[in-house]
Formats: C-alpha cells, structure tokens, sequence
DNA sequence: CTATATATTGACACGATGTCAATAACGCGC
DNA sequence: GCGCGTTATTGACATCGTGTCAATATATAG
C-alpha cells in the first residue's frame, strides 16, 4: 500500500509541474497580469477548479513559478563564479549573469522583482516562503565570492560585512536591470542605450570593490 | 459666458482633486491593490461611474497620484540641493531625500516603484506621459547636481555623462529603498538594520562619486 | 461487486471593472 | 417663471475573473 502512495505522490508532483509549466508559458507569453487562471486550466488541459486543489491562490502559482525562477537564478550564479578565480571577477561574473538572465528569461525577472517589492506575508508551508529559501540562497553565493575576494586581496577589505555588501550590491544591480527593461525606451530618449547602460554600471560597481582604482 | 466656462473648468478641476484626495487616502490606508474604484467614489462622497468621466479607468487614477508623488520626490530634490553647496553633498542629500521620502509617505514610493517598474504605453494626453515628464523633472535635479559637482571638484571628472551617472545612481538608490521597504524583515533576520543598510548604501554611493576617496 | 477514498469537475456566489442610456442640474433666451 | 439645450451625475447592466463546494467520476481495497 505504500508503493501506491508513493506512486500516488509522484502523478501529484507530476500534475503540480504540468500546471506551473503552463502558467509559465502563458508568463512568458503575455506577462502575469493577463493570465487568467481560466487560460491555465486550458493550457494544462484540465478544469480550473483543479488549480485550487494544488495551490491555494493565484499568488501562490505565481510563487511556484518563483520559485523555479530563483533556482535558475543561483545556477546562473554558481556557473559565474565557477569561471573565474578572483573574488572580485566572480562578484562582478554574478552581476553580469543577473543581468543576462534578465534578458534570456524577462519573465523569470519579473517574478523575481515582484517577490522582491511585495513584502511576505510568511504564511508556513506557502510557496512564498519557498522563495524567500531559494532568495537566501541565491544571495549567498554572492556572499561567498564576496568573502573569497576578501580572502584573496581582490576585493578591499574595509568592503565590512560581506553580508552586508552583498545584499546591497544586490539592490543596486536589481535596480538597474528594473530601470534597464521597464524604461528602455525612455533612456534611449536621454541617448542612453540598455547595453551602455548595463556596463557602465557594472563598472561603477567593480571600481567599488576594487581596491586599488578609485 | 466666457467666465462660465472658466468656473466650469475650475469647478471640474476641483472635483477632479476630491477624487485623487479620496483615492490617495485611501491608497495610503490600505495600499493600491485593495482601494476598489467603488471605495474612492464612496470617499468623494459621488458615484462610481463619474470616476471614469475623470478618469479613463483605474490606471489613470493611479498615474494621477503618481504625478503628485513625482512632484513632491522634485521639491524634496531641490530643497536637499538648496542645503549644500558642493555637488557631491548635493548628490547625497538628494539619495538621503528619496529615502526620507519613501519612509514619510510609503503609498508615494510605491507609486513610484510601480510606474518605474511598468514600462510604458505612451498615449498622448494620458497621466502615464504626465509621470513620464515628471519624472524627468526630478532626474534632471540630479544631473544639475552632478554638473555642479564636476564643476566645483567635488564629483570626479571622470565619472562620464552626468546623465547616465544620474539615472545609474538613481536605480542604484531606487533599489536599496525597494529592498529595504519590502524586505526588512528578511534583512533583520539576516542581522542587518534598514537604517545601517541605507546609511553603507549611501556611503557607497558617495565613495563613488569622490575624486580622492577610493 | 460493493464500499471507501481520492481525483476531478460543473455550477454557483461574489466582487470588481467599465459602459450607457436615463435623469438631474444648470445657464439662457424669452 | 418657463421651456430648452448643454453639461453633470447616476443607476443599472453586461462582462469577466476569482475562489468554493457539492456532485460526479475514477481508482483501490476488502
């Protein structure tokens, strides 16, 4: 009777992915705001009531998807810094990853930066909190390279708080990939373009981590 | 009868004030997501459907608050910019500003962070273009700054374009006070205090700008 | 083959948006 | 004061999306 369950677990865990694969397909498609959980239940070829019994809400879809984003997120990450042996070339591997990661997944961003300017409501055993887990570890990668960096004399070392520094050249690169895809066309009309954009803050922020240059 | 239309459209302006009034009061109670158009009607003390006479829908209605959020972020600018005399002081009064800003009145950086995040669908005439002029308004307070600075000696010559050292420090800025609003208890449960975050992403950003600091 | 648990669905109630024809208020010529 | 055209205001409607629930279908066990 076990096996039963436990095949019974795995067709669950089966139809919870067939459904977050069709509601991130209509994400990339047409953007969240206009998916409609009717269009999920189409897409998944099942009825929309089925939706409501693998996950509480539209939000906590939306979170499952989240999720899968963040995930993508770290692996970018740990790919980055597996390329390059300095701390500060990996830091600045991660915040040129982020940025390419915005562009090949635009949708994955969006989840992203909408988990990150709604405030949890940490709801135990919601797929919100599964994001926040999967943010930590997205965020300390960037800590550890951070550290490296410090260890290995390529980053300044009165950088203070890898923890610190991390999450707050987190926020800084996040803002500038926002502004990067909401407004691109209001930059170009300043006669500035996204790439131009991108590197010149990337720059800023190695020449913030270097010790050296200033 | 000149004069009659004159008091029609004064009158018509002012009713249009009650509704924004009414809107963001209660934008600023309950946050924008859960103020329905019915509310705002109620608040006005008129009905529901004369709401979309002033307002094409409840976008508008929003962009029409942002525009007074975007006024209000270009006084702060310049009163932070009247207290110093040197550029670069000028430039972190004005990062200190927009995060005094975002904490005295949290529904107008939410305004903001939503218009910057939205990109934009540039209907002639609409509030949206209104936010859009608005927001350059406020940007171009930042780059006078900056050009005083490079003037004076205080922001290193070789920073680049004002411009695009304007709209980088500007994500930059946005970034942290997003991250810092939505996820401060995240942050606290990673031992780091909003206050201190705000106050190393300042002195970051000022590090940057500095000619001799490095 | 029946009984029991589980998976799936159709149909409903509710709430919000946006529209429109109908009504009320107003200024005006008489 | 009285109709009359114009403008302001509203009630009622149609539409759509969400979330719930009882009812049905499907599978498993005895």
């Amino acid at each position: 009777m076990s096996y039963i369950a436990e095949r019974r677990e795995e067709e669950k865990e089966r139809r919870r992915a067939e459904i977050v694969d069709a509601a991130e397909r209509l994400y990339a498609e047409k953007g969240w705001d206009s998916v409609t959980m009717d269009q999920v239940a189409k897409r998944a070829r099942l009825s929309r009531a089925l939706l409501y019994v693998y996950f509480r809400d539209r939000d906590e879809l939306q979170f499952a998807i989240g999720e899968r984003a963040l995930e993508m997120l770290r692996m970018r990450f740990l790919e980055a810094v597996a390329q390059h042996g300095r701390g500060l070339d990996q830091v600045e591997a991660i915040g040129r990853a982020y940025m390419r990661y915005a562009q090949d997944f635009p949708h994955y961003f969006d989840v992203c930066a909408r988990f990150q300017a709604h405030s949890v409501s940490p709801e135990p055993g919601s797929n919100e909190g599964a994001c926040a887990v999967k943010g930590d570890q997205a965020i300390a990668v960037v800590v550890e390279a951070i550290r490296a960096g410090i260890a290995d004399g390529s980053i300044r070392s009165d950088i203070g708080d890898p923890g610190l520094y991390a999450v707050t050249l987190w926020a800084f690169t996040h803002g500038v990939i926002q502004l990067a895809t909401a407004k691109s066309a209001d930059l170009a009309r300043f006669g500035i373009a996204i790439p131009d954009f991108s590197e010149y803050a990337l720059s800023l922020l190695r020449a913030l981590g270097s010790p050296r240059t200033g």
